[in-house]
DNA sequence: AAGCCGTGGAG
DNA sequence: TCTCCAAGGCT
């Protein structure tokens, strides 16, 4: 038996019941779910995934709306550039493909905000294609179960795409079995933190077990820090316009922080970045939410 | 190619 | 409380 054998067959009797890995979900809905599942937990994402898809169950449909719309339906999932370029990819999807989630890995890499993971897990697990589909999860078990080592490096890396190529079955749905299981097993097993070796399908082939779990080496990464820089403001500012009906003047949003200097800096940002947009009259809308007629200030 | 980009929950 | 981290992408 191989590992990829092993884990599927964990799998099997042990994977989560989640909405998109039923067998009716579209393209569409594979690739949404793996959007919002970028940084953000399971927990959050589901029901979220639901009202999107139920609002929108076709890209088409998306494209319809503003991305003021797509921001608002995002809530505090967290990183709503994510909303952004799910909104920008409805569009572009609907410009080149016709509407159709491309199933070419290169096309789906020309998408806004599909990069190496989502990629390739759309290329897998909606059109059930044989890539090496490596996140975070992956890339742990690998590294504990094959390098022996604690803990992976921080980003995905070509070396990394091609240890998994190597553990991937020949034939392409199975392929794509064990890349979902080996995902799995990261996410509720061989988890960072109190890994559960006593339920791991590895746990007598384990390179990292049998070398005694050992501990990681070195200091350890240094965290991001959150409370007072620039992202808690522009979360702070877009919290306000995602509830607003109307445009909203800069003294409303000058509420939010103290700190002048970066206040302005964090709304510059979200301008910049093309979630917000300005109006004459020193208001702010959600991008695409200008009233008709109104002149935008540059 | 490090650093930026939100948010909330677990320990 | 505070630290870590959760199916990354982009520059």
């Amino acid at each position: 038996m191989t590992l990829a054998d092993d884990a599927i067959t964990w799998y099997a009797a042990n994977a989560r019941d989640l909405p998109w890995r039923q067998p009716d979900t579209t393209p569409w809905g594979v690739l949404v779910s793996e959007v919002m599942l970028q940084q953000t937990p399971v927990v959050r994402v589901e029901p979220a995934w639901r009202s999107w898809m139920t609002r929108w169950p076709t890209p088409a449909a998306l494209a319809d709306d503003p991305p003021s719309e797509a921001i608002r339906m995002w809530g505090r999932l967290g990183y709503p550039r994510r909303a952004m370029r799910l909104h920008a990819c409805a569009v572009a999807i609907v410009e080149r493909h016709g509407g159709q989630v491309p199933s070419s890995l290169e096309q789906l890499l020309a998408l806004p905000g599909v990069g190496t993971y989502t990629g390739r897990a759309v290329a897998t697990f909606a059109y059930g294609q044989r890539h090496p589909v490596v996140d975070t999860n992956v890339r742990r078990v690998v590294c504990r179960a094959v390098e022996g080592k604690p803990d992976a490096g921080p980003a995905t890396t070509a070396a990394d795409l091609t240890a998994m190529e190597a553990l991937l079955p020949p034939d392409e749905a199975t392929a794509a079995r064990a890349s979902i299981a080996f995902m799995e097993l990261g996410a509720i097993v061989c988890t960072a933190r109190a890994p559960k070796c006593v339920d791991c399908p590895f746990n007598q082939v384990c390179a990292w077990r049998l070398s005694g779990l050992p501990l990681p080496e070195g200091p350890s990464r240094k965290p991001q820090r959150y409370a007072g820089t620039d992202r808690q403001v522009r979360g702070l500012l877009l919290e306000v316009l995602r509830h607003a009906t109307g445009p909203v003047p800069r003294q409303r949003l000058d509420m939010v922080w103290q700190d002048e200097v970066q206040r302005a800096r964090a709304l510059a940002g979200l301008v910049e970045d093309g979630l917000i947009q300005p109006l004459g009259g020193d208001d702010f809308v959600l991008a695409g939410d200008a009233p008709s007629g109104e002149v935008q200030a540059l």
